[in-house]
DNA sequence: CGTAAAATTGAGCTGTCTCAATCAATGTGG
DNA sequence: CCACATTGATTGAGACAGCTCAATTTTACG
């Protein structure tokens, strides 16, 4: 049940991640981490934590004695300046863990946003560390997502630094396309799409009346439709090729 | 004993690297990796390397069987776009792990270019993960060292994203001063400072036409002087106001 | 149903880029 | 040791991508 899904301190949460099949807490799961049970999955105690959608989760600089796994809903880490932008780091979807940092730093470098009503698991950082030394699947699994995710924030500089604005949402778009048809969340080019375009823009580093522009570009060629918090991909190839530059 | 440094051309190389002291390879000795002794030191095989100044020293894709560690001379690895475009992703000084990634991909995820004449020291991968496992001083050792490489390039995306050029500019400036402070090697706020302004705009995501004109306006307004290889910061606090935003 | 958040559109401005040319420095071969 | 070739720094003029300010409409939510 999904029941009364509360606050920020821990409450049922994340029932239907289970409930959804395996495609959902994946790393959670393919770490082996989820549950205690017959398969040579390792146990960890966790605890369940949820926020609404648009709160924050994390705040920059706590201190973490866990480190969670996003198991429902999308969230964001985000790093505020004092002028009052900020700039999305990185995008999580069920499944990521929130920052591979976590397993070597307590203190949080970034806060963490909801975007929609989210949920995660928070694994005891000791015991975790435990688990990695002694199942090299384990470690091989979550060194292999530390490894991607390390390669998502080069990629992030590399769009920041070098692209153009049409490019960084093109490439943003077709990234959250193949993260989510990785999960399997892709069917007909379409898939959930909750973000509002000021994430959008805090994620590109352009002004969210840009993005507007762009994405009304991008609409009016055909190449994309969003309606409803779900988006399609109407012109993949088009798109690509935009991406590309 | 040192040896004859060799491969790619063998070189006698980084000799001096023992011979300057701590300073110079701090992380390699900090991680007892230097050579066999009698401190609970860890010998790991290793070769070393070096490459002439604006030389490609690793490739995009390489294979990788080692960990290197820039003992002299200064690098940048850096992300080549098809538009001829690139992107310095950090810059390498003396100490600095070409990238923590290595020790779990073997595959280079991007280049790395020689700004002045370097000299690598590379580890053998397997014999450093062996030696992290037995070794928790080691292994904290290097998780900070990761760490701080993580928490760079994220600096680096807010820089891109967020940041006037003036900003980035100066902000760059300062990381470099403060990173070469930590090794000592400024004096006088007046350190070696290799860095052509094309690296300088690589690496902020500028034009270098731009870059010099932002550094002509830094100098004309006295915050800096540049002048033969080397980099002396007249007025730090403007400096820094400059680059807090 | 009312209020806040988000999307859209317009007009003008500016930071940064492009193109182009010159000059200084550094290195190379004869 | 000089002439030449290459690389790097500097400066100017003009173009444009993306920003700011401002107003309106649409959508979401308590």
């Amino acid at each position: 049940m999904t029941g009364p899904t509360s606050q920020f301190s821990e409450k049922t949460g994340c029932n239907n991640c289970i409930m959804r099949g395996l495609g959902l807490c994946e790393v959670a799961i393919g770490l082996g981490l989820d549950h205690p049970d017959p398969g040579g999955a390792v146990p960890i105690s966790q605890k369940k934590l949820s926020a609404p959608a648009r709160r924050t989760v994390f705040r920059k600089d706590e201190l973490m004695d866990s480190v969670p796994i996003v198991c429902e809903g999308w969230a964001v880490s985000v790093a505020g300046l004092s002028n009052g932008r900020q700039q999305i780091l990185s995008i999580l979807l069920p499944g990521d863990l929130l920052s591979g940092s976590l397993l070597f730093e307590q203190r949080l470098s970034w806060s963490v946003n909801a975007v929609t009503e989210v949920c995660c698991r928070c694994f005891n950082r000791s015991e975790l560390r435990d688990v990695l030394a002694t199942s090299p699947k384990t470690f091989d699994r979550l060194s292999l997502a530390y490894t991607v995710e390390r390669n998502r924030i080069d990629q992030l500089a590399i769009d920041l630094g070098q692209r153009t604005a049409e490019q960084r949402v093109a490439r943003l778009i077709l990234n959250l396309r193949d993260r989510s048809a990785e999960r399997g969340w892709v069917h007909d080019q379409a898939f959930d799409f909750p973000l509002r375009q000021t994430h959008i823009a805090d994620a590109t580093g352009l002004t969210s009346i840009h993005v507007n522009r762009v994405i009304g570009g991008f609409r009016s060629h055909g190449l994309v439709e969003i309606s409803d918090r779900s988006l399609k991909i109407v012109n993949p190839e088009g798109l690509r090729n935009l991406a590309e530059g």
